[in-house]
DNA sequence: GTGAAAGCGCTAACAA
DNA sequence: TTGTTAGCGCTTTCAC
């Protein structure tokens, strides 16, 4: 009947089947999507957990899974401030979990017992999940290689490393920095690690500002990069660090390092060559572009989204797929005679 | 029975509530979101129909938004890449517009019989609307005669305007600068004018290279305001301007149009004095901070959110809200003599 | 070719 | 205090 000529499914006579089209119309008759959910068991919206919009790699990495979404009758949905149980509450047929931290995190909570397809974006980690799920990977482990070989190659020997987190934490691109430049920097290693954390650096009183803001004013305060690149400039003068370049966390600390080193009277890439990561549209913001290694966020996103997608649609998936890293050279290298 | 101990709800003898709940427990038992929107008519959802999240002052309104909504429960959706149509697809209670014309544009098509909460934020258009919708206004007329009576304090007189449209185009802010400004440039004021369309503009290649991206990548490209403030810049020296004071059309422009004016040899602020519109957390990436009029798109955001999910629950709502507007001094306008 | 009924997962209301 | 039913809006299936 109304159904059946509204889908064009099964046998209608045909002038009824016109009538009930135009009445419908005219009606501006449109199914209800929930009912249309609940009967198909599809959602048609897919979560992707993810904290900070103002940080632009997760932006673009956003604006990759729409892209692939959209194509596919998707919706995106964005909600990294929902407490981890809450997940269970909303309507979706997929999850991206934008590390392997996160994606453990949710293995070992609510994902214990909830089997909705998930996918993980991965910067490296060599974290092993609870539970066998798709992952998309950025060797940040090769990419660290990368960019600091290319700074090898511009000559520079003492390369120091800023980071938002203390040296102890094992992230790997703190973890590639120190398996090679250890060898170079031997048991000074420390005085060019520059980790804007509490742990590590509590004596400095400009540290703990960071640590406060995060403990009280929103439950998931973002990371601080570009502030805490800024006091890594400071703290890079007062400890006057002979190192000749500069490998940054991400683009965002790097420009925040650089903005604050030249105000401090250093002169870049003359006096101190600095690099970072990501590779994302807010590099262009700063008045030298900061030289990287390009994550390529959008394709990560674009790739999560396909093979959730895929998943949920119960195709045969890959489980590890890599993202390819690529250097973008800016103006804030410049190769030095030794 | 089951539901009744799940829900607290009527009379469960206790020892079997305990047993229900104990078992709900271990077999990880959650409602399905899905049914539970069909059944009370509500999704817990609604839409913010925006396009471009490359944009700062869209994310930290969204953020706004988020703010709001997480207090009350409810998720927002972003999906401006959708086709208008669409909205009565998606599992939604309500919709933000970004814009009365985009508000025009949804009442006299999908929304002129689909009775979906909305409200509209606004930038201070006199656009009348189809059926009466709250406003969320934030007075671009007001802001742009305040930041405009700050340059004249500050000595200048012959303040150019850049924006990404033509003259002709009927943004306020272009009209409000008109207005003002004609009497100091009188039958000039054209020349003073640095509209990065191809309407006003089509003699000049470089803008046609706006045109062609916008036509052929996305459907939905984004303005680009940041290149097209570089562009400015490059026009604002071949036409060889006297303006002591540019205004830009916002902060992305602004920082554009400075990066590239200093690297064609202008000092800024010494030269010429730059202000924007927006005041968002992008303005710190660029070495100079911009002069800005604060648009405080956060508080829209919270404002617009506040107001819908008021019309959702029923209550009474208010059809015109103001944001405050507040200029916030940088590093790119300086007092001159006259 | 058509109408009625079952079912998607849940709760509110009603009868026992 | 408990079990049952109707109904949220839709489609699919199964009789007619």
């Amino acid at each position: 009947m109304v159904s059946r000529a509204l889908n064009n499914s099964g046998y209608v006579e045909a002038e009824k089947k016109e009538r009930i089209l135009r009445i419908a119309e005219e009606l501006g008759y449109h199914p209800n999507p929930v009912a249309m959910s609940l009967m198909q068991q599809r959602t048609r919206q897919v979560l992707f957990y993810c904290k900070d919009l103002k940080n632009a790699y997760n932006i673009e990495m956003y604006e990759g899974m729409l892209e692939t979404a959209q194509k596919r009758g998707y919706m995106v949905v964005l909600g990294g401030y929902l407490d981890f149980q809450e997940i269970r509450n909303i309507m979706i047929d997929g999850l991206i979990l934008p590390s392997e931290y996160m994606a453990k995190l949710y293995l070992e909570g609510p994902g214990r017992n909830y089997h909705l397809p998930v996918v993980t974006a991965s910067l490296g980690s060599s974290i092993t999940f609870s539970r066998s799920i798709p992952v998309i990977k950025c060797d940040l482990w090769k990419g660290t290689m990368k960019i600091l070989h290319y700074l090898w190659q511009m000559g520079h020997r003492k390369i120091a490393m800023v980071s938002p987190y203390a040296m102890s934490i094992e992230h790997v691109r703190q973890l590639a920095w120190k398996d090679v430049m250890q060898y170079e920097l031997g048991d000074r290693l420390e005085s060019y690690y520059f980790g804007i954390d509490r742990e590590g650096l509590s004596a400095d009183s400009r540290v703990l500002k960071f640590q406060e803001e995060k403990n009280s004013q929103y439950v998931n305060m973002p990371e601080s990069f570009f502030e805490k690149g800024e006091l890594a400039a400071e703290i890079f003068r007062e400890r006057n660090c002979d190192a000749t370049a500069v490998l940054c966390f991400n683009d965002e600390m790097a420009m925040g390092f650089c903005r604050r080193l030249k105000k401090l009277g250093f002169r870049i890439p003359d006096d101190v060559s600095v690099a970072g990561f990501d590779g994302t549209y807010s590099r262009r913001y700063a008045d030298q572009l900061v030289t990287t290694l390009a994550l390529n966020p959008r394709h990560a996103g674009i790739k999560c989204m396909e093979v959730l997608l895929d998943m949920i649609d119960g195709k045969k998936i890959k489980y590890v797929t890599n993202i390819q890293l690529k250097i973008l050279e800016g103006d804030t290298v410049k190769a030095i005679r030794r």
